[in-house]
DNA sequence: ATGATTGGATAGTGTCACTCTCCAAGGAAT
DNA sequence: ATTCCTTGGAGAGTGACACTATCCAATCAT
């Protein structure tokens, strides 16, 4: 197919695969003549996951290339491809050297990391990115006033063991490969957006279940068309 | 204090202060005469929330100048306040309407939240930005060609619901009003990047002792220096 | 008195994700 | 064969965003 109906199939602006083109997130068409290239089903999926890296899981660009330049290189194992992608995602700002609450934040995450280590969790990942989002989000919290106790946060962090579990299995049912790869860094990164929602929707009901004035719940039975006013 | 020592005590720059000042990000300092005003501790405080949202949470500044104005809305009780500040966070793009894809991750979505009403999910929340930002990811999931069978994310929900359980225990020790308000904010927003890290860092501790080839993982024992290595 | 500091206003910077405009080569229709 | 349209590549331009730099007059410290 041409660029224009791979834009028409996609839904993406032709100006716009052109520039994904140009920035390498899309491998070039088959050049057919001197001025035009031929496209195929495997252009359109990956058009398709950088939308969803970039629209919906809010990569940014460059950093979308580096996800697929992993996922693509072959001379690593599944493994290896999948932290190379996993590495090469957004993770916020660095966290202060040199200052003492950063230093605080990063024996927090040291003690969490090694309490859940036996149930999986990544203590040879120390100084990753997923690391160093972890400290400086600590920091933040610190730096507020929270405390950020161990009690606190090992239920986050054995519902995280649980997901990747959980996500795996869902993963080892696509056919090893690329397919499972990509799939990984599709849930990985498609999950994040899902899980925060999830997340925002259970926090609005349960302060609903407890702090809501009980006239202004519906009566037991089908949702009234007015409830939808109540997480205001 | 004057601008130049609340700057030094947050390590934020005094023209960004001016520029969130501008914004109505921080509210205005108290007049001492026709060009100087006097900041407070509460000032600072607040800084640092912005800072927070801002740089960690990665809220844009408009999005969170909604957010505080929540926040101080005397007009409500806590839970009308909370609500409306999770309500103004950013939530991703808008779910395409007309779209056959969205209207199938609609119904998906609202499966999962029929499925775990009874659990405290938020059935009055249909159409809050957090349903959106669901519909939206799950839209995008649909378009990869990933199922999103309910069975998968039935695991989401309701990990979420315990954290959302979990994180009103933690809100509930600090002191009714603004505090426990700006607790919320502060934990709902800062602990996302805790949650993403966590789940990240299991990942590849998951992906790790799945994959991995056994000589590369150290031997049992302190965790060896180049074991750092392990998730490129 | 005088030099530094303060805070407000305005304009500028760098980044990012596109988006527009131009162009010559190629194909389709008559 | 000539005319017209489409194609894909390249470079510049756009708008949003989060600051950041420059002015300036009033005011404070010495």
């Amino acid at each position: 197919m041409r660029l224009a109906e791979l834009s028409r199939r996609s839904g993406v602006s032709a100006a716009t695969i052109k520039y994904y083109l140009r920035e390498g997130l899309l491998p070039p068409g088959e050049r057919v003549t001197a001025t035009q290239a031929e496209y195929g089903a495997e252009h359109l999926r990956r058009l398709r996951l950088v939308r969803a890296l970039v629209q919906v899981g809010g990569v940014p660009v460059a950093r979308a290339r580096e996800v697929l330049r992993a996922v693509d290189d072959a001379g690593q194992d599944r493994h290896g491809r999948l932290g190379a992608a996993v590495w090469a995602l957004p993770h916020g700002p660095e966290p202060e050297e040199d200052d003492p609450v950063t230093a605080l934040a990063r024996e927090r995450a040291a003690e969490l990391t090694a309490r859940l280590g036996g149930s999986g969790h990544g203590e040879g990942q120390a100084e990753g990115p997923p690391h160093r989002m972890l400290v400086s989000a600590l920091a933040a919290l610190l730096r507020l006033g929270y405390p950020c106790e161990l009690e606190q946060l090992l239920p986050y962090g054995e519902l995280a063991a649980r997901l990747a579990v959980h996500d795996l299995d869902v993963i080892e049912r696509y056919e090893p490969g690329n397919a499972q790869v990509e799939a990984a860094v599709a849930l990985t990164v498609l999950y994040e957006p899902v899980l925060l929602a999830l997340r925002r929707l259970a926090h609005a009901a349960e302060s609903e279940r407890r702090y809501a004035a009980p006239e202004r719940r519906p009566p037991a039975g089908p949702v009234s068309p007015a409830a939808g006013e109540a997480g205001r």
